[in-house]
DNA sequence: CGGCAGGCGGTTA
DNA sequence: TAACCGCCTGCC
């Protein structure tokens, strides 16, 4: 049993594990597969338990009337309250979001338990190279494929061996042959080199510093800025994004620096929850 | 077969 | 500096 301590947090609110681990902020957290008979929530996601990794550790979350219960490898109560943002009053994010652009009450009360992680900066930087011009399956399928490479066993669970994410060293090690057999594509030069560069350089801490490694141009840098440096104000543009201000605010595709404007404009500081807000809804309704 | 998926780097005008 | 274009891969 590789779970084993547990930490436990009550009276938490604006907490779903599906908003959380499907808005698209995150690619090693899966649902918990239900027995057989059991009933499985929307598009067969079990809403209440999902496994995945943060950090180092391993664990297994579950959320049931606002106790938040977390059965993990390792990390201490504060680590787990860092990585879920338990600090930060998501109630009044979304009340101030909607008092100032009421177009998105619909998209706040459809993924009210969102929240952003706060997630290790390397492994953002990494996930998010690979999330370029890809889809979600196959993101998490090169991650998976990365980690089993590359990343140290952490145990094993269930028959599974389980792998944490590869360090900075690991990445900027890997021969270009083992990379491109893991499928990358042309992201495993990005990748490779990214590393190097924050081996060499130290971690980035400005957008500027984020654009200037290879492989991670405005999209990239925003969401790195949004889920690895936690600066809210973030508001990444992907296609699906795109469409989202094209619909709402009738501004053209190729138009991403009106998009940008028109953004800080309706959300402000809230910017990067409002993308992700927006994303979760219009994903799952699909426009 | 072309088109697309949470774009980017490089080249061109 | 804005507009194209090719790109690994997999799935439709």
């Amino acid at each position: 049993m590789i779970y084993k301590e547990k930490i436990e947090f009550d009276n938490i609110r604006d907490f779903e594990p599906v908003h959380i681990f499907e808005c698209g902020q995150v690619f090693r957290w899966v649902p918990e597969k239900r027995k057989e008979g059991e009933p499985n929530g929307q598009a067969g996601i079990v809403a209440d338990v999902y496994t995945g990794f943060a950090g180092a550790y391993t664990a297994r979350v579950g959320f049931d009337n606002g106790r938040l219960s977390i059965e993990t490898s390792g990390g201490s109560r504060e680590f787990w309250h860092d990585y879920f943002d338990l600090g930060t009053d998501y109630g009044e994010i979304k009340e101030t979001l909607v008092k100032n652009e009421p177009k998105l009450k619909d998209a706040t009360e459809y993924g009210y338990g969102i929240r952003i992680l706060n997630q290790d900066l390397f492994e953002t930087i990494i996930s998010f190279i690979i999330s370029q011009n890809n889809n979600i399956p196959r993101i998490r399928k090169n991650i998976e494929s990365l980690c089993e490479r590359y990343g140290e066993e952490i145990g094993n669970e269930d028959g599974k061996t389980l792998y944490a994410f590869p360090t900075p060293k690991a990445l900027a090690d890997a021969s270009e042959d083992d990379l491109a057999a893991l499928k990358l594509g042309y992201r495993s030069a990005y990748i490779k080199e990214s590393a190097r560069c924050y081996l060499e350089k130290g971690s980035p801490c400005t957008r500027e510093e984020l654009l200037n490694m290879h492989g991670i141009g405005p999209k990239v840098a925003n969401c790195i800025m949004l889920f690895g440096l936690r600066d809210v104000e973030a508001f990444p543009i992907d296609t699906w994004v795109k469409h989202i201000m094209t619909d709402m605010y009738d501004i053209s595709g190729k138009d991403v620096q009106g998009m940008y404007k028109t953004a800080y404009e309706k959300f402000g500081k809230y910017a990067g929850y409002a993308q992700q807000y927006l994303f979760y809804y219009y994903r799952d309704k699909g426009l």
